[in-house]
DNA sequence: TTTTTCTAAGACCGGATTGTCTTAAATTAA
DNA sequence: TTAATTTAAGACAATCCGGTCTTAGAAAAA
């Protein structure tokens, strides 16, 4: 897996609370989040704590409490969010696991995975959470996980 | 991490033994592969049964035994390696973690996952063990982990 | 003030991955 | 035939990640 599932909670609730943070103010709850986007109720707590403390959200505890942004949605990218949970890790190490990735001591696929990890650091650099937003309701995109349903 | 640990291992040792082959016929040993690239014995040996046991090498027991390539090093591929031990999984998964990828269901970021994936299914599959090894010698590439010193 | 509703924090468990170890079996060499 | 060398197979431990649970603490509502 590309980025830890922890990453991609982290990304889809951060969506979540831009687009509910679109229609009213305020404080938006992570049980409700929890229930809506399928996601485990203390599992996203945790997640949604790592990015309170990078800094991208505010938290308020009792009734009417929940987490906000605590930046402009156009100011976070993906990118603030990922590297917050995964770290930078994914877009500076060797793909054949070599340690210390860099053109003074290649591996035998550093010249094209360099170009790689080039593109995906920028595409999660050039998406802001408000850009974001916006294509999901343009084109419909899915930002959550299926009600899984119990057999 | 992109490829998982078991399946860097693996590339490693496939490039070894080709450039072994290259040198002297008949089988290369794991315990002496082990020691020069700094990998465990016992772990390679695992990760080197999956191979065998996906078609990709040969294994015989016993003195002047080891693990040897079944078909030519032109017809294998990283691709090949990488699909035997971490299967296909990263080339067809969302990057957000949904299920079922896809362009009837797109998740925000599917556009531009799509095509950087399809970049490093096409940058494995093009790679021989031959034509890599070629690299390797030509360009004096890096293919073993380091000496680990203790401290 | 008291109760209720929330997040914060962290202990805890299960499963997958990584890594080690032991034993068995096959092949060669003495 | 016997001993040495090597892979095969699988038990086992350690670590990390995903996920659950409990308790604490803060804020609002009653
Ligand atoms: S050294 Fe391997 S990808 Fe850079
Ligand atoms: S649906 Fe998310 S990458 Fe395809």
């Amino acid at each position: 897996m590309v980025l830890s599932k922890a990453c991609t909670y982290g990304i889809l609730a951060s969506l979540y609370i831009t687009r509910e943070t679109n229609k009213k103010t305020g404080y938006v709850s992570i049980g409700r989040m929890s229930k809506e986007l399928h996601i485990s109720f203390h599992f996203l707590t945790k997640i949604l704590q790592e990015l309170t403390s990078a800094g991208l959200l505010t938290s308020m505890k009792g009734p009417k409490g929940g987490v906000a942004l605590k930046q402009d949605a156009k100011d976070i990218t993906l990118l603030d969010i990922v590297i917050a949970i995964d770290g930078m890790e994914l877009f500076s190490e060797c793909l054949l696991g070599l340690p210390g990735c860099g053109n003074e001591e290649p591996c035998a696929v550093h010249n094209e995975w360099g170009g790689i990890r080039e593109q995906l650091y920028q595409t999660f650099r050039s998406k802001t959470l408000a850009t974001t937003t916006q294509q999901i309701d343009e084109q419909n995109l899915r930002f959550a996980l299926p009600e899984l349903l119990d057999s």
